[in-house]
DNA sequence: CTTATAATTGACACATGTGTACATTTTAAC
DNA sequence: GTTAAAATGTACACATGTGTCAATTATAAG
């Protein structure tokens, strides 16, 4: 755990990861080098031998967004499943998993759009391509291409709507929640046993 | 429409007004004496006439967001309707008139959460009292207790989501999607007439 | 042990922000 | 016009941030 006081202590990964907790944590606007080489015990100047300007620890923090959230969600819409409430489901593992979509990393980008218009672009198009693939997956379960449209909306935008207010529910809570955000998103409820496989993966044994 | 270039040109609303056009475009941190100033031709040691510090400035945008949006929610929910269908409808009322719930007022509030304890303990009790109206006006029309906070939760959540993606629709595109909203969120259609009231205060003739 | 390269550092030049003290100008009231 | 207040402006002291450069130290390879 003690870090090396001296030798060889930076790379860019420390300086991105860094970078990314107080980004969430604090927003962009606390992402400064002075103040992360602070933290890190490290001069300042020595971040200019890893990148070239903020501008690019920004942009590796843009990145690193990118390559989890949409991709994730999207291979979410399209895991196997064999009715909407199933499929519904397994759209909210996004919701329960960090792994799969992690909410602080989306509020702060939402955040940092106000700042930034190559940001902004890039959530815009995020926003389209989730939308699509949650539309795709109703209409594939049958739902008319207008309704299927609505609904995406609904289930994204209540999701977007959790995510800005930082919603910390403990698990039972949300557990608790979950068949009646089933039936308000799909107009059904899932069946028991689709509830306790998906009570089961995300290690609920409470009910 | 010429400022004076001299005179008395200060004052607190002039301040406030220009910080607050800077928060919603732009963010809290840009909201920084010296730039605005500039914008304002004025001297930017002429605003500590006004104020003590930049803190005192913040302070009078928070109460300005607390007078507005958190107090007319609450009435629109309490707004006389015979049924659910109609409630609701008085609800999205504050989505359509920037003077009932300011969007993008919202919005720059939940940013600036992330660097502000006090701001955020502000939202916080905002969303509990707007979760609370909406739920109890659900109750009202006899939704069971735990039904009406479900779908209090969801509607609400969905709104912040619209404020968080920050959506620009225009009107006819949100009118056609209106019956739908409600639908999904009380489970029964509006009534052709309560719809046609709707569109009527919200000036959209189109249909 | 030498050496080339990788990484770190302090000094410098600069930019932008804050708040205070004091002098100056503007306005309205007499 | 004089005068008192309201409002503005200038100068100062300070704080925090950026990025470049040249000097220095650490590491691994021969």
């Amino acid at each position: 755990m003690n870090m090396p006081e001296t030798g060889w202590r930076g790379s860019p990964d420390v300086w991105i990861d860094i970078a990314y907790d107080t980004l969430i944590t604090r927003g962009v606007e606390a992402v400064r080098i002075q103040p992360l080489a602070k933290q890190l015990n490290l001069s300042r100047t020595s971040f200019y031998w890893f990148f070239k300007d903020r501008e690019a620890l920004l942009e590796a923090l843009i990145q690193r967004w990118r390559d989890k959230n949409t991709g994730n969600l999207i291979q979410q819409t399209q895991a196997y499943a064999e009715n909407i409430t199933e499929a519904v489901l397994n759209l909210f593992d996004c919701w329960l998993d960090e792994a799969l979509f992690d909410d602080a990393f989306e509020f702060a980008m939402r955040n940092w759009a106000l700042q930034s218009d190559g940001v902004r672009e890039e959530i815009e198009q995020a926003d389209l391509r989730r939308l699509q693939a949650i539309g795709d997956m109703f209409e594939r379960f049958n739902f008319p291409q207008h309704e299927a449209d609505i609904r995406a909306r609904t289930i994204y935008l209540t999701q977007i709507g959790y995510v800005s207010m930082r919603t910390q529910e403990p698990l039972e809570v949300r557990m608790a929640r979950i068949n009646d955000y089933v039936r308000v998103f799909t107009g059904v409820s899932a069946s028991e046993s689709e509830l306790k496989r998906f009570y089961h993966r995300h290690g609920y044994t409470g009910c």
